[in-house]
DNA sequence: GTGGTCTAGACCACA
DNA sequence: GTGGTCTAGACCACA
């Protein structure tokens, strides 16, 4: 379920926790779902707890998951988290395409990674989709 | 021209190099201009001449400028290296976009940041976008 | 493992990535070997911390090298990399070698250089070369 | 005659010598032909007369031209000059080649090269070229 | 412990 | 003056 990318210039605890982000944002982990402990999933992924432990505190802070003492970790209802993942997204996306836009990215450029993302029926004119 | 920002975590070398990177990319500082000496920007900046040797080896590494022993450095020829750059950013845009439509972005949500920085009066050609 | 030649014009930190280079190529190092630490060989060699750093540094932007943070620097897999060096090191004989043909250089000359190399029995076939 | 390539790590003074070492070596300055003047060469290329005179000193120091006080610069009479450069690119030649070889490089690769260089007519067996 | 960054300061080759 | 290399020494994040 998590791996690891040693080559990565992210931290462990990094990736360990943007995994867990995805899954749960997906709803692979459904709310109240258990965590994998942090013992068993260090001895997993061959991995210092101590480093788990970071991870699940980062997700904790960021409100992914919730723990409870002694007992162990579990996912957060992020309902309203994956609003605001959603909006940080778009807010990523207007940098990043403006980015491009001042390198000479044309519109249409854009255009055309949104088709092949969403289909084509639509492409002409988008402002009948808004609502 | 350049500015460094002392509360990112960013390495200020990082800082230093992303921000020629987007001078030489606009064209602000044209091909074969000569670079700040390594001395007098790190007096400017009030920075270790070191931090600014590594900014420019890693802009050199890079392609973005060469350097002459004993004249100076200066800014390299990058019409290639800006194409490239460009398809990152379409390919970073795809990534980016893909994972925000998962999230449940809509295309209009897109479109409407498209919008933003083209303008909205025509979005099947843009060539005649800018005011 | 590691010699420094006081005595060369190559910086410290190109001699120690070098040797390094060969002792991957050669399979020496196998991918995934940890390397020696940057303090530790910083120690062994009598050289400044800093100059391992760039070495390494060196090594790493060549995809040599991989270094995970907090744990170590470690070989890469360097199959593609090797056929690359192999193409690099044909080009370059090909300069060199017509370069000789123009100082007056036989063919012949060549030959012998070869056979020294390859052992002399069978020239039209080299897999029966080595003894 | 000469071309500067400012892009390249070697220095300027370097740079000029060698291409005067091939033009020598080649025979396009046969011997006493007298070298452009350092000042004049200096304005043609845009340059610090003491590179040029520092590039001079180098080719006399190798041999290359002789100087006569108030006079100029001179080609001197290289022929025994060229034979050293000969076995230098053999022995380099060498170098090269074996490091080839450690890299994979096989035999026949080799051949080609020189089938490219000198000719395919007599590769199976070249033996009796030697004199 | 491990790598990465940064400063202060020195020395060198080159132009 | 210009870049490039190196040392000594400090501090930080990460494992």
């Amino acid at each position: 379920m998590i791996t690891i990318d040693y080559q990565s210039k992210l931290p462990l605890y990094e990736q360990i926790a943007e995994r867990f982000q995805t899954l749960i944002l997906r709803g692979v982990l459904p709310p109240d779902r258990q965590m994998p402990s942090v013992r068993s999933l260090a001895v997993e992924l061959s991995i210092n707890p101590n480093t788990i432990q970071k991870a699940y505190s980062f997700l904790e802070q960021q409100g992914y998951i919730y723990s409870v003492k002694g007992r162990g970790n579990y996912v957060s209802d992020i309902t309203a988290l994956a609003e605001q993942k959603k909006k940080n997204i778009l807010k990523e996306a207007e940098r990043l395409l403006s980015c491009g836009k001042e390198m000479g990215v044309s519109r249409s450029e854009y255009s055309a990674v949104l088709d092949r993302l969403y289909g084509k029926e639509d492409n002409s004119d988008d402002r009948t989709e808004k609502p």
